[in-house]
DNA sequence: TTTGATTTACGAATAAAATCGTAATATTGA
DNA sequence: TCAATATTACGATTTTATTCGTAAATCAAA
């Protein structure tokens, strides 16, 4: 069995990163600023995870310039599928089907994001 | 504006609230079993963990006998509800509808499921 | 009753994550 | 040029989470 090197960002990496996939990529001062948004934090604090980010291989930057600018190295989708993965199993005892019926139930879907799903939920039933 | 405490499990309490929730209540040597299905853990370490989350209101516990019964605290669709807001709102730029799309298109829910599901979304968007 | 097994309590060690102060370096614009 | 500002680097501290050894208490069976 091979050992696969898990790669998984700390509660605040998934942050950092989700602003990162939002903007392509960004400085230590563009991600602080979105982050300070929601949240309490000091400037050398975002900068120090992001650096820390940066020696995980979590993200690439260039530094040409004296201002870094940060990129995700890791894909979105894939981190998605493996946090959602975690819950699923942990939470949902591993039926994707109850989570699903859980996250809809809370009623904060709109009409049409609805019918997005029921013709994505169609499409899926054809191929089975 | 109230402060509200978050009661947060971390990853490995969320393990043993899991057991907790499929038991009804259980003890110490029953959840560490459970663990030790899945992954290697010291009788001691699951008890210690467990101690710690009597201490934080995570779990109670009833200690007539020798042996201590714990039952869970935290109401499981509470908690469901809450891990899968922060991953909408980290992972999925706050839309649930993303979150259940890509669940969904792992293609690994039954046509039975999809159908549920079907049905719950009709039922939501009737209500509309 | 004594021995062996099980359980709890406790505390310490380790590990991992987050926070932040300070200094050095670069940049900009007055 | 020089002063003010912004940025990075670095290291130390703090906080939180995890792991586990050891001893005391309880229990059950021989």
């Amino acid at each position: 069995m091979e050992k696969v090197k898990q790669i998984k960002p700390t509660e605040s990496e998934l942050e950092i990163l989700a602003v990162l996939w939002a903007n392509e990529n960004a400085t230590v001062r563009t991600v602080h600023e979105e982050l300070t948004k929601t949240k309490e934090a000091g400037y050398t604090t975002t900068l120090k995870l992001m650096q820390i980010m940066h020696e995980k291989g979590l993200v690439t930057r260039n530094t040409e310039s004296k201002t870094h600018i940060y990129t995700p190295a890791l894909d979105k989708e894939k981190t998605q599928t493996q946090f959602l993965n975690k819950i699923i199993t942990n939470l949902f005892a591993g039926s994707s089907a109850n989570m699903v019926m859980q996250a809809l139930g809370g009623n904060k879907t709109s009409k049409e994001e609805l019918t997005q799903i029921e013709e994505l939920i169609a499409t899926l039933k054809a191929k089975k």
